[in-house]
DNA sequence: AAATATACCTAAGTAATTTAGGTATTCAAA
DNA sequence: TTTGAATACCTAAATTACTTAGGTATATTT
């Protein structure tokens, strides 16, 4: 549904909060949580998801293990230190964006009330 | 400050909304509303405004007109019906995405509260 | 047995930017 | 008075982050 243009530049910053949340996840699972976590509403394709991750990992954001699961091969991603000041900061970063946005787009309402409350 | 990849396909909808607001604009007047309007943390360059404007011109959504002021040239955007049919489903889309990200990154608060109370 | 789901990957193409130019007029400052 | 900044428009090459469209292989369901 908002798998198109909306969601450019905010793949990188999903993954991290998930990572957050969740401590250790691979691949396929982050795409199915997106999936159920928004009822279908975001879904990360697989051409986009793992380069994202290849990115996040040479960034030194994300570290990765291979765990062989039966003869199934999964590679778990977790986050560095550096990936979770990166989280905490990406995160904040959509929260004020989206703040700003609603500067022109009349965003009547409370805002989005991240980290100020 | 955001001009990088964060306004990833939000300009047609800053710009839509902007001339749902004030009617009538030309583009330079439109950069400088944008970066007053948000403290100079959104800035359109030029190279994205313009052949931004071009496109909702193709798209049907805006019509120009030329004035001279002086001897200076203002190009002038008025929304057409579909371009004003299209500001508010773009807006209402934009609010739409934030909240499906709040799904994701945890926005504690009381959602945008776009189209809801 | 075949289709679907799980699980990873890459490469070509596309779209919306940034960066970096270009032209021309007006106004303020040195 | 001429230089720089602001006003006002524009385009083209490069960059970036996706989509689309493949590929491999195992496991489960029909």
């Amino acid at each position: 549904m908002f798998s198109n243009q909306l969601l450019k530049g905010h793949l990188q910053t999903i993954v991290l909060q998930l990572l957050t949340d969740r401590g250790r996840m691979y691949g396929y699972e982050i795409s199915q949580a997106v999936k159920s976590m928004t009822a279908e509403k975001i879904i990360l394709t697989e051409g986009a998801l793992y380069p994202t991750l290849h990115k996040l990992r040479a960034q030194g954001l994300v570290r990765t293990e291979v765990l062989v699961v039966g003869k199934r091969r999964r590679k778990y991603y977790e986050l560095t230190p550096a990936g979770r000041e990166a989280s905490v900061s990406r995160v904040r970063e959509f929260f004020e964006f989206v703040q700003t946005m609603q500067l022109l787009l009349g965003g009547r309402g409370k805002s989005t009330d991240h980290e100020l409350a």
